[in-house]
DNA sequence: AGGACTGTTCCGCG
DNA sequence: GCGCGGAACAGTCC
């Protein structure tokens, strides 16, 4: 489920595996994604996250994977494993920064919309432009918020989305954090006012810290497919919750479609558009 | 069988 | 420029 935190915590993942490690090859299980690479020999020496990208530095070279929907990444039991739905493999050898790490890992994608490109380092300020900043983990603010979205005229919550004005938030943060500020999703971006700017930078910095921690344990056992919400139940408050009980006054949780996406939200919980 | 999905891009229309 | 709907991508899970 990548969004900032998930593609975060696959980025400190991927570092912990990977970093200081020399490369015994890159498979390319999934000629759809990338063509085939000779870098052998080559080192990866961080890998990092920005936006929703993860960016695995490898000698002058940057490996840039995109999640989209359904991409994840797992540390393999051995060089040859494959995986279901693996796309593409990184066999690696030597210790790592911290330690003795996995044989190989895998970037694993059912539904096949992940991307990944190799590009030279200093092609990579290009392609990070598009993105706006950061929203975490460095605090932001009402002000900032309501300055990034600035111009807009639609609902917030489809505002949200816009990954070149900030970058990493996701359809569940959005709905999810829209309910905890009490906002109403169809609120026009120009009729936010400042209490409620201030009310949404305050809820997003913390629930994404709580979104990382939650979902920390299952990155914690790093022996198999460890990504992602695996199974288990929906840890979230409204999102794909439609007609349960609203946690905060129990009213049943509507779902409606912005943008052609859905949105959760508790209708008694909002103040007036 | 049919619909919905944590992302993004493209097109056309207004 | 903005925003929407729709389609596309491709697969799984109700």
């Amino acid at each position: 489920m990548p969004e900032l935190p998930e593609v975060e915590l696959m980025c400190r993942a991927l570092h912990r595996w990977c970093a200081g490690r020399e490369l015994l090859g890159l498979d390319v299980l999934d000629e759809k994604l990338l063509p085939a690479q000779d870098l052998r020999g080559q080192r990866v020496s961080r890998v990092e996250r920005r936006a929703k990208l993860a960016l695995l530095f490898i000698d002058a070279q940057v490996l840039v994977l995109h999640f989209r929907m359904t991409g994840g990444v797992c540390a393999l039991p051995s060089p040859e494993a494959r995986p279901p739905h693996a796309r593409l493999r990184l066999r690696l050898g030597g210790p790592g920064s911290s330690g003795e790490g996995p044989p190989a890992v895998a970037l694993v994608d059912p539904r096949r919309f992940a991307t990944a490109r190799l590009l030279p380092e200093e092609e990579l300020p290009a392609l990070l432009a598009g993105f706006g900043p950061e929203p975490w983990p460095e605090p932001r603010d009402g002000a900032w918020w309501a300055a990034r979205l600035a111009g807009l005229r639609g609902p917030l919550k489809p505002a949200l989305l816009h990954q070149e004005r900030v970058a990493g938030i996701g359809n569940i943060l959005a709905s999810e954090c829209l309910f905890l500020a009490r906002i109403d999703p169809r609120t026009p971006v120009p009729s936010l006012q400042p209490a409620q700017w201030e009310a949404f930078a305050a809820v997003v910095g913390p629930f994404i810290d709580a979104v990382l921690e939650a979902e920390q344990r299952s990155f914690d056992d790093e022996s198999g497919i460890a990504y992602v919400n695996t199974g288990g139940p929906n840890p979230f408050a409204v999102y794909g919750r439609e007609g349960q009980p609203c946690p905060r006054c129990g009213a049943p949780l509507q779902r409606i479609v912005q943008a052609g996406r859905g949105t959760w939200l508790c209708e008694g919980c909002v103040g007036s558009i």
